[in-house]
DNA sequence: ACAAAAGTGTTAGGCCTACACCCATGA
DNA sequence: TCATGGGTGTAGGCCTAACACTTTTGT
């Protein structure tokens, strides 16, 4: 552990953090990624203990090749969860001085999209939890600051590209991504519009799992067709609704 | 002057700048504003000397009270230019590890539009130089890539706000107009297309500056309605080309 | 006189929106 | 049996894209 003191400039340094918005999708409603402050052993936060908070932490100077590295650093570190460093899209930064009280820190926000099912095995449960939207606790700092903006930045970008595979399970159904967009969106849709939409894309695939259907009130299941889909993801994508 | 070792911290902290990207138009062309490295007298910035590069600076840990102020602060001390906060968009975080030479520096790179005739009076021209956008020398550190992504967000933008207003001269043309817009998206429009678009949108009203017209050669002058202007800005706008 | 610049309006096609009915399940 | 959920197709309107001619100036 470094020596209390040891690091010296001719000029005044801000700590430089990144924190994470990791959002998932249980099927029915948005979910977001928190941690509970205080409970990890790390010298350098003995602000809001006890308050939830978005996962986030320092700068490594000497390490992180990149802030996107710090967060998936640090979301690891802290909930367990371990993503690639380019599943982090940058949200922007947050510089008020008065931020946090300990000394100048600027924090440089990110989000991520995850299947949560998959996810949530591996989260660890005593320091994180998943909250839906419409239930978030008080947040430390000015981290619900940080969070709404980092929502409306992912409901812009969910009209330029297909925002599903990351979210969703392998095999979803129809009202189960139209939930989705209907989630992030906040407005509701169409069914029969919503499934041309959908299908004009050609990015669906129907799964045939051998049960017969009965009748239309099973919905029918699709995966992503992902070659398609990632083209559309390159290419540009205009979703308007 | 600080006294050199005055700052003394527990851990590393990396040195933060804020860095601009100022476009103008000057009816032709869409222009950058760059300076020449080296020639200010400011002690921390003995590196790529004589180069050109994008103006910005050090965050001011204890007087700036965001990074926004700390691009228009070094803006103003460097090319003259006084623009108020407000007029700068986030771009994004440049934080490679050794983007810079000397010690771990991240950079939040802003972009902001203005009228060039305006300006160019302002402009320190000992420091300071337009550059058209096919006209750009080589850039220190890693400008030319943060150029690059602010160009490519300018031309997200400019489908969600209008931009004319803060780039063109209190009064315009519609060819001058249009030119704008190819620049920036780097395509051509079919005439009658782009002014049935813009005249839709109720922003623009002609200028009668007395002269009888005697041909259609000399083009019509407009200004912005800047009460439509700013609810379209407010409400949000979508253009499609 | 000819090329270049600018103004103007119409039509066809595609996309978005609104909308209704049927079937099967579960209460 | 009734309410709920899910699947499917069509017609109208709006917006977009394509397109031609006239005028005047500058060479």
């Amino acid at each position: 552990m470094a020596q209390k003191g040891k690091y010296v400039y001719e000029y005044p340094h801000p700590a430089v953090t990144a924190d994470c918005i990791v959002f998932g999708y249980d099927g029915k409603a948005l979910k977001i990624l928190l941690i509970k402050r205080g409970l990890e052993k790390d010298a350098s936060s003995t602000a809001y203990v006890g308050e939830w908070a978005l996962p986030g932490g320092f700068l490594d100077v000497e390490k992180d090749k990149t802030i996107a590295h710090t967060a998936a650093r640090e979301l690891k570190e802290e909930t367990g969860l371990k993503l690639s460093v380019k599943d982090f899209k940058e949200v922007g930064t947050f510089s008020d001085i008065k931020r946090d009280p300990r000394e100048r820190v600027i924090t440089i926000a990110h989000y991520a999209l995850v299947k949560l099912a998959r996810v949530q095995a591996d989260t660890d449960a005593e320091k994180a939890d998943w909250f839906s939207w419409n239930d978030i606790p008080h947040l430390a700092f000015d981290h619900d600051k940080i969070l709404r903006v980092a929502f409306s930045r992912l409901k812009q970008d969910i009209h330029f590209e297909p925002v599903g595979f990351e979210l969703l399970p392998e095999v979803f159904t129809l009202p189960q991504l139209q939930n989705l967009y209907e989630s992030i969106l906040e407005v509701k849709f169409d069914r029969r519009n919503f499934a041309n939409k959908m299908k004009h894309f050609e990015i669906l695939s129907e799964v045939d799992d051998g049960t017969p259907r009965r009748g239309t009130r099973t919905p029918l299941k699709y995966h992503f067709d992902k070659e398609n889909y990632d083209r559309l993801k390159n290419s540009g994508f205009q979703l308007e609704f």
